[in-house]
DNA sequence: CTCCGTGCAAATACTTTGCAAAGCG
DNA sequence: CGCTTTGCAAAGTATTTGCACGGAG
């Protein structure tokens, strides 16, 4: 389809998602772009990340206080959610991580095609903040 | 706090936490309450889901389209989750799993509490109907 | 009487969707 | 022109909360 990235607002929204470690919520995402495009509206940005997801080029890496997070960083890699301020946080694995999937067996699965890892803790700048 | 389990209700959902292993959401625990506690009320469910979750009675092991599915299994495990069906299904750890979080040391962060671990695919039923 | 627990309904908060207009090729 | 994309507002869904009542001690 001629779809890919056709779009400009899509294209921005792809690529701020790509410059980012922050891994955004879909508000987060709105609010920094609107500046470039004011005319932008919140329904796009979750018409464009559901997309985007479909096609397997952005992943939802948690859901933080009831909110989606994104990451377009797509080589298998966990993440660390701070509890108190909600922070995602690459986390390369180590390892033998990576294979913890494979050879597994689970009664009544027949398929496993992916897994996620997160970790939760307490973030520097929380533990300091008291 | 004279609290713990003083209540019917709360005892009820908890005993059909432990009972079960659907990994229910709320509304899962309130239609099966439903007819032995006739004027139990979602709300109710709600409150002491979060409750006993606080309390570290119970854990909410996965969101699965949007539902927050909970455990009383407090064991650590984790679990596979169905990308069809949402069936959620116990995992219990293999070997080094357990520990994959010690001595692990993650840039910005100050304390690892937990994590988290799901795997994701397609379950027994639902591969083979179709 | 004092608290805790609850039903009920209203309120939240995030996300999705219908529709008509605008954009692109 | 035909199809995609979008703004806007309304709708949807899961969850939370305010309030007044009921029950236990």
């Amino acid at each position: 389809m001629r779809t890919q990235n056709y779009s400009r607002k899509r294209q921005a929204i792809y690529e701020l998602l790509l410059s980012t470690k922050e891994h955004p919520s879909a508000e987060w995402i709105y609010n920094s772009l609107k500046s470039e495009y004011p005319d932008l509206s919140l329904g796009t940005v979750y018409r464009n990340l559901k997309l985007l997801e479909e096609n397997g080029t952005v992943k939802s890496v948690a859901v933080v206080d009831g909110r989606e997070r994104y990451d377009a960083l797509m080589s298998p890699h966990s993440h660390f959610v701070c509890s108190k301020c909600g922070r995602v946080i690459d986390v390369f694995f180590q390892n033998e991580i990576s294979n913890i999937a494979d050879n597994l067996r689970i009664d009544g699965v027949k398929e496993i095609n992916s897994f996620s890892l997160i970790y939760y803790g307490i973030c520097d700048k929380c533990f300091f903040n008291t």
